[in-house]
RNA sequence: GGGGCGAUGGCGGAACUGGUAGACGCGCCAGUCUUAGGAACUGGUCUCGCAAGAGGUGAAGGUUCGAGUCCUUUUCGCCCUACCA
């Protein structure tokens, strides 16, 4: 067998990628693009799945004759790089450039089409410089606000997160229990979106619908009204949100967040502050909170019901929520079952103001529809109906409005950090904010800060802190506040289409050519923060500069699943390695230094602390970028999770080693006789499998692809032996070879190389003429009796003829009566016997 | 509690709009060749049966000439989300 040197080849033709790019003066354009990476130092798998899909669709489409742009880049700030600081006494700056340097020369490893030219990091001046360009810009259009707000403060990170870093009640990535904490902060104002964010959900149909729908639930558009109660004996109203204003006379109780205004009447009463307390106890594990108990503190208050002769109770409850809605709600146990709950709790009624057609006590809350009950002129309409009437009704005897609730709060970006984006605003003496001039940019991140000192290093940098406000003189101080990284990753795709750009964030032109992104490659667990920040900042700039010209970012999303492996525990208890341990058999496994027992645990995502990760360089160099990228695709869809086996690299590596070893037979083999049976159905095969290799990569199935080279691989050795022209053989073997360029790039160059292929960049067409001959199955009462070979569109006559003359079918229709035949073209016959 | 996705051999998974179930790979079994090795090659591998054949896609029912695929009910698993009024 000839052998394949991939540490050499793999080389080789990395230095040439990195010369050639993906651009064509002709073809359509078309943007590939892979989620922006942290610069954690390394390269895990998760990437190598990412970029070898990214990388399969660039090549493919280039292949194709798109124009493609395929760029790279560095989600550089945040706050891994100050906590590696203050361990290893390492500059931000220096260690997260050391990082990049590092995952660059990885990434180049795996030989990807990327063009380099384009790559940039956030945390270039370059690049902060634009994006504080475009903080101004919304400020100056009303999108950036600035709120005294109680924040979710991390008291592990001393920082701020936005409710969606809030995970359970702990801080994403500390893991600690989030503090309440009144700060001011500043806002992107996305909820002024909230309509368009979701309407144009309906525009994306390249996306998963599982991503949209989390979208939408984040979103959360919900109807209602608003309904003022009068207070007895008082002046006052309680203002209530409902989107259930049809269940009004259901109404048995009012119930008040404890953070209602109303608490405040209630300051001084120890019982009040004792339930308070009580409240704020419900523990945040998602067990607590499934199974907290409903309780309330009666305030002895009543309202009226605004259509009865009737006093409704006022409760503080720990169920209601005072950041949504008004923090008030009036209670209908009969059709809301924490309602229920809590009416049962504390005896309130339960009246049925909905049929459910059913007799007796309720046992749970009804929510379905039906017709009302119970509710005066509300009587006999369904549901819907009676939303629509008591809300006319409302709103003419002016005690409430029609009112839509979004469960989206605007973005908190402030936080309390070194090693992010300055944002660009200075405090006067007189008080007022005002955003630093525009030809003062960008407001730089200095270098000599002090990172051991207590919180923000910006705070205790004298130097920078004081300046002066340009326009005035005045003296002025700057927000040390920097902003958070996910603005930084809300607008990079529009910077890659120009990264050079000096005089703006971009160059309309060439924004109005690749955007949006064609096809956008990533995680899942994006699928609401970042896509959701980047949809806002699209149609931020496009509503207000008018230079993008267009609403949308991402054309086509596809989130690909998890890379995951088994993970081993020690007979203490501690996590180890994969590389440090030994199968013994299929049941015993031991640990590689002393013999000891190591117990197995299921495969799930890879991750540092379980230990269960694999080194993608360390595979590279075992067994080629070529067989790491071809396992990956390989072994599952690739929205799905995938296993990561050892053994399936190794074979992975030893099919791309047979295939150079075809190539190599085929370049050096003798003239044998020519068949034009064999001839034919040779080719025929193959154009079946180019269809079938096309197909499956239009529909992101790569493992059916692989497959697909597999049976390839075993038709070719196959007609090898047979009397079949070299010259077909070879001219086969250059088509195969350019359908695995975007799977197995290094490999498949070679191989053309070796066959002296001088057009390799287009994709082998398909020969419609060898496409002629179909498998036909030959049913007998619905099951499969022969599968026979028929030309395209054969009649029925031609094929009962070839049926009676000698199928295996024959048998079965022999003294037999055909009651019925049904046809279908180019599939099935079925013959119904008696 | 709400929402979503899924269930096919020992394993990962194929099967385009209902039309050859188990492609392809891993693993396993047997054989060949061997400097007997975890190499290479050949054959086998859903179940029952010597065979012809029959059964078979979590379970039960239905629609159809024909169901892994569609409908109803149900069980199990995974993911997301959460007192959102």
């Amino acid at each position: 067998m000839e052998r394949y040197n991939f540490q050499v080849i793999e080389k080789k033709w990395q230095i040439e990628f990195s010369k050639k790019k993906l651009y064509r003066e002709k073809g359509n354009k078309f943007y590939c693009l892979e989620m922006f990476p942290y610069p954690s130092g390394k390269i895990h798998m998760g990437h190598v799945r990412n970029y070898t899909i990214g990388d399969v669709i660039a090549r493919y489409k280039y292949l194709n004759g798109y124009n493609v742009l395929h760029p790279m880049g560095w989600d550089a700030f945040g706050l891994p790089a100050e906590n590696a600081s203050k361990q290893n006494n390492l500059h931000p700056k220096d260690w997260t450039n050391q990082n990049i340097k590092n995952m660059k020369s990885q990434l180049k490893m795996l030989g990807l089409s990327i063009d380099w030219d384009l790559e940039f990091s956030t945390c270039d001046k370059d690049y902060y410089k634009h994006q504080q360009e475009i903080f101004i810009d919304f400020f100056n259009q009303g999108l950036v606000s600035r709120k005294e707000t109680y924040v979710n403060w991390d008291p592990v990170e001393k920082t701020v997160l936005a409710n969606e870093q809030v995970i359970d009640g702990k801080g994403w990535r500390s893991n600690a229990i989030v503090e309440r904490k009144k700060l001011s902060q500043w806002f992107l104002n996305i909820t002024k979106f909230s309509d368009e964010l979701l309407e144009d959900l309906e525009k994306l149909e390249g996306w998963p619908e599982k991503v949209k729908l989390m979208q939408k639930n984040w979103i959360g558009k919900s109807f209602g009204c608003e309904i003022d109660f009068q207070i007895d004996s008082e002046k006052e109203f309680v203002k209530i949100f409902t989107t259930r204003p049809d269940t009004i006379f259901g109404a048995s109780f009012i119930a008040l967040s404890v953070d209602h205004p109303l608490s405040k009447n209630f300051q001084s009463n120890g019982n009040f502050n004792e339930f308070k307390k009580e409240c704020n106890k419900t523990g945040t594990t998602e067990e607590a909170l499934a199974h907290a108990e409903k309780i309330g503190f009666d305030t002895g208050l009543f309202v009226k019901h605004p259509f009865l002769d009737k006093k409704i109770p006022i409760y503080f409850a720990n169920f209601v929520l005072m950041d949504y809605g008004t923090g008030a709600i009036f209670g209908c146990p009969a059709h809301d079952q924490r309602d229920f709950d809590f009416a049962k709790k504390y005896n309130l009624g339960i009246i049925k103001v909905v049929d459910d057609s059913k007799l007796g006590e309720l046992e749970e809350a009804y929510t379905g529809s039906g017709k009302l009950i119970n509710s005066d002129f509300l009587n006999g309409l369904d549901v819907s109906a009676a939303k629509e009437k008591i809300i006319s009704e409302i709103e003419s005897k002016n005690i409430g409005v029609r009112k839509t609730l979004y469960r989206l709060k605007d973005w908190g970006v402030s936080r309390q950090r070194y090693w992010g984006c300055p944002i660009p605003m200075i405090y006067l003496e007189d008080g007022s904010v005002v955003p630093v001039e525009k030809n003062e940019l960008p407001v730089e991140l200095p270098d000599d800060i002090d990172l051991n000192s207590q919180g923000n290093p910006l705070e205790s940098h004298p130097k920078w802190k004081y300046t002066t406000h340009k326009a005035t003189g005045e003296k002025a101080i700057r927000e040390t506040d920097t902003l958070d990284t996910f603005v930084d990753s809300s607008w990079y795709f529009l910077r890659f289409c120009s990264p050079n750009h000096q005089k703006s964030p971009f160059d309309e032109e060439k924004i109005n050519y690749w955007m949006p992104v064609d096809q956008y490659i990533g995680g899942i667990e994006h699928a609401i923060l970042h896509l959701l920040y980047s949809r806002f900042f699209t149609k931020g700039l496009n509503k207000f500069n008018n230079k993008i010209g267009i609403s949308e970012p991402f054309k086509n999303l596809f989130t690909q699943g998890m890379v995951c492996h088994e993970s081993y525990k020690d007979k203490n208890g501690n996590w180890l390695y994969p590389n440090e341990i030994i199968k013994v058999d299929s049941k015993t496994v031991v640990k590689k230094t002393d013999k000891s027992k190591v117990t197995v645990f299921p495969p799930e995502s890879m991750s540092k602390s379980k230990k269960n990760t694999i080194d993608p360089e360390i595979m590279i160099k075992d067994y080629g970028a070529d067989a790491v990228r071809w396992f990956i695709l390989s072994d599952s869809p690739p929205e799905k999770d995938v296993q990561w086996s050892d053994s399936g690299v190794v074979s992975s590596n030893k099919f791309l080693q047979k295939i150079w070893d075809l190539n190599y037979s085929i370049n050096n083999r003798k003239e044998k006789k020519i068949n034009q049976k064999n001839e034919k159905e040779f080719i025929s095969t193959i154009n079946s499998y180019i269809n079938k290799i096309n197909n499956s990569i239009n529909d992101f199935r790569f493992n059916v692809s692989i497959a697909a080279f597999y049976e390839i691989y075993n038709h070719f050795t196959s007609f090898m032996k047979k009397d079949l022209s070299n010259s077909t053989l070879k001219e086969y073997i250059i088509k195969i070879n350019k359908l695995m360029i975007p799977f197995v790039p290094h490999l498949a160059h070679e191989c053309l190389n070796l066959l002296k292929c001088k057009s390799i960049n287009e994709w082998p067409k398909i020969e419609k003429s060898f496409l002629e001959e179909i498998n036909f199955a030959i049913q007998i009462n619905g099951k499969t009796r022969d599968i026979i070979k028929i030309k395209k569109n054969s009649k029925v006559e031609t094929i009962n003829k070839i049926v009676l003359s000698g199928s295996k079918a024959k048998k079965y229709l022999e003294d037999k009566k055909i009651i019925k035949t049904i046809f279908v073209n180019n599939k099935i016959i079925n013959y119904i016997i008696k």
